[in-house]
DNA sequence: TAGATTGTTAATCGATTAACAATC
DNA sequence: TAGATTGTTAATCGATTAACAATC
């Protein structure tokens, strides 16, 4: 029975829940599908098909109201549960995800961080503790962890993730330069920060 | 006469980047999209596709020249030119971005950052000078700037960005969270770190 | 020449857009 | 009731996959 959702509808969720969340703040409270349409800028008939993958939540003659799209979305999400994370590699990308206060605004609960270097190892990063890397399997042992950040350099990220999938996490946020080839139960998104970038300059080239 | 490419074509090129670079790096000389599609995970098909889009780089019963196919995807990128980068916002990510030598690697230089903190104006972070955001102007006059990486809070990431464009700068990588309203003809590609999580926490949800 | 593998056309699949009946 | 706007089906568009002739 359960509908399959397509990951391009999947993708388009984070910004309805960006786009609501300031709209309620902004205390408006009903949209149609052509005023959603025109601030976010897909059309309107897929704006009301990507909700009708989940539910009829609006009303004819009316539209959408505000307050009750967002909660809808946010459930639809996943949010308003808590996550625990362990970010794997404190060097630059590790420790400046760990001062971003915006995941934990999200109930995403940042619980270590994991790195080999000594100089780093034991000191707190906002807040939060860096263990050193041989540390990590009995750390996920004791605790209960959801998703890894992978931050560390590219030839490490698929032994620390495997290890990270193997001792019960189910996400991972790959940061590093390279594919991971992991159980196909496992979710992963990737942040391929140069894939991006020459994305950019083959478009700049070309004009 | 130019074929039209979509972008879902241009946006599979840096991991074709990638893998040949790999490739080439570990002496392999020749490759058949059989093989590449092993490794990479399209199909063979799509692989033979995506290249003749740009011009026919194989060889019928024999594949492709591995570091002859680099060199077409390099060129067919714009990389092998160099960039002018300027970070605005020298915060958490801001920094992180400047410490990160991949970028200099590939000419994409960072010639200076921009803050308002005065905190950290004037010191250098990994030896580039982080201005104050008050000298913007003038900086993008004196010197041809290509790309900005936006890395501000949202409140003025808009702004800023549209500075930016109005004094050359032809690219912007926006890494805040909110969508940027620019000229059709600026290139612009969206880091939004925290959808891509929200996306994660969907899958991890549903599972 | 025989075998392999490309380049390219045709078929399929999936996602987006358009249209409109249902209904608030 | 009339007007507005959804929910949903059908049409279109675009991207991926399959097939195979060309050719090295």
């Amino acid at each position: 029975m359960e509908k399959k959702i397509s990951k391009a509808v999947v993708r388009r969720l984070p910004k309805y829940h960006r786009y609501l969340t300031n709209l309620k703040e902004s205390g408006v409270k009903k949209i149609s599908s052509k005023e959603l349409s025109d601030m976010i800028g897909f059309t309107a008939s897929q704006i009301r098909q990507d909700f009708n993958n989940f539910g009829g939540f609006g009303q004819q003659g009316y539209g959408y109201n505000v307050e009750e799209l967002l909660e809808e979305v946010k459930g639809i999400l996943g949010l308003g549960q808590e996550y625990s994370v362990v970010i794997l590699g404190a060097g630059n990308l590790g420790s400046a995800l760990a001062k971003f206060n915006d995941f934990e605004r999200y109930q995403f609960n940042i619980k270590a961080l994991f790195d080999i270097d000594e100089a780093i190892v034991n000191k707190k990063i906002n807040g939060i503790t860096v263990h050193h890397t041989s540390e990590l399997d009995e750390f996920l042992i004791r605790n209960e962890i959801d998703i890894a950040f992978i931050c560390t350099g590219n030839s490490v990220a698929q032994e620390l993730a495997e290890k990270a999938v193997s001792l019960g996490v189910r996400g991972i946020w790959n940061f590093a330069m390279v594919d991971l080839h992991l159980p196909s139960s496992v979710i992963m998104e990737n942040v391929h920060l140069i894939d991006n970038l020459f994305t950019m300059s083959y478009f700049l080239k070309s004009k």
